[in-house]
RNA sequence: GCGAAGUUGGUGAAGUGGUUAACACACUAGAUUGUGGCUCUAGCAUGCGUGGGUUCGAUUCCCACACUUCGCC
């Protein structure tokens, strides 16, 4: 089944939407957080857990399942619902950001893009009608144009010919696209300047897609101003009913500065990947659990957090378990990363509701960046 | 009691008569934004068993002592 989108509200002193999903008669509120799943697991999760930390749509990356197990396999499993076990909306990446961080530019070609499996080494190319293949056979419910993600620091004459390159992959692979059941998504580049921004939505705009990504962001260490600027450049050509996605954004602030400037969606790998390696988000700002302070500090993770791990588990435990390398100590903070971002985008929506995010900003930075949490 | 070998940071250990005692693990701290869980960065012995001697200079050479391991009574 297609999946629904309609904005319910605009909120009054900035660019942000309160909007509502519907999918397989369930409905979920944006703007929305979605974690990331790469392999058809969000790491270290079971699909129960990920439904008790309020989690909506999830992400899978092409790529990754294009090479392993493969898409014909999933999609004979009765598609990647089916395979995983997950009756939620599914968001698929269509591998151009692997266009980024893996490939060369040489391999680079108006075709498509050749990468080596790493795997075991194999030449595959991979081109935009390949890309909108391989995720209908996963039975993706979000599909990603396949696009070419520069770094945010290429030139400005680089960052224009690939954005007009990601605009003739987007125009390949709507061709592609079969429509069926799932919704199609253009991506708009450009990196940090206006008006590339702009050329690059308005041109795939007239393409018209079932909902817009603003790709590029959060990549080579670019500066949050330019971060945000891309957001706002972007989002002001982009028509008012459709989804907005950040691709890639995860920091709380980051969120935030998005859902002002209108962005409806977010993924990101950091609460997962960060609970591997110790890290907490809490109300009081990031923090490493394998500092040695937290050896016997009994209390919760996060004491204002209602999710499974803070109800349950104390730092010093959980510091245990991460110094231990024992896997359930990853899966606890995972669980409580997400959990503390699909909470903030919730309390997002509640200032949306009253008008008063730019309020929410101020009193949630105060307490995430300003006096830090000593105890 | 006699003989042999050996004593370097939390651990395993390298090393040299002369500025900053290698490396690894552990530990301490930091990084991580459309995911390899990989990883990366930085810190970590003012001192080389104790005391004395030789020397311009000793962790390194010599002596004594202490301790450890092994062998023999």
């Amino acid at each position: 089944m297609k999946l629904k989108f309609e904005v319910l509200k605009k909120e009054s002193q900035t660019q942000a939407r309160l909007g509502k999903i519907i999918y397989n008669n369930q409905e979920y509120q944006t703007p929305m957080f979605m974690p990331v799943g790469t392999q058809g697991t969000v790491k270290t999760l079971s699909p129960e857990e990920l439904k008790a930390v309020n989690s909506g749509i999830i992400l899978a990356n092409t790529y990754h399942l294009w090479l392993r197990p493969g898409d014909e396999t999933v999609k004979a499993a009765g598609g990647l619902h089916k395979f995983m076990n997950y009756d939620g909306p599914i968001l698929t990446d269509s591998g151009g950001f692997q266009v980024f961080s893996l490939a060369k530019p040489k391999d680079i070609s108006e075709e498509g893009v050749i990468f080596k499996n790493q795997l075991n080494g194999d030449k595959l190319l991979l081109t935009p009608e390949k890309s909108i293949a391989i995720q209908e056979n996963l039975g993706s419910d979000i599909i990603m144009s396949f696009d070419e993600c520069p770094p945010a620091s290429a030139s400005h004459e680089y960052l224009k010919q690939s954005v007009l390159r990601t605009i003739r992959w987007a125009k390949r692979g709507k061709d592609a696209f079969t429509g069926k059941n799932a919704l199609l998504f253009g991506i708009v580049q450009g990196g940090a300047y206006a008006d590339l921004r702009k050329l690059s939505a308005l041109e795939t705009v007239k393409l018209n897609f079932d909902g817009y990504s603003i790709g590029g962001v959060a990549n080579d260490h670019e500066s949050k101003e330019d971060m945000y600027k891309a957001f706002a450049y972007s989002t002001k050509y982009l028509p008012e009913d459709k989804l907005r996605y950040a691709m890639g954004i995860g920091e709380p602030i980051d969120i935030i500065e998005g859902v002002i400037r209108g962005v409806d969606i977010f993924d990101c790998v950091s609460p997962t990947r960060l609970a591997r390696h110790g890290h907490a988000l809490t109300k009081y700002g990031k923090i490493n659990l394998k500092n040695a302070k937290y050896k016997q500090d009994f209390t919760p993770v996060d004491d204002t957090c209602d999710c499974y791990a803070c109800q349950n588990y104390t730092k010093a435990y959980i510091k245990h378990l991460i110094n231990s390398e024992e896997t359930f100590g990853a899966r606890l903070l995972s669980i409580h990363n997400i959990r503390f971002l699909t909470k903030l985008t919730e309390d997002i929506r509640l200032a949306i509701q009253e008008d008063k995010l730019l309020e929410f900003k101020d009193e949630f930075l105060q307490n995430y960046y300003g006096v830090k949490n000593e105890k």
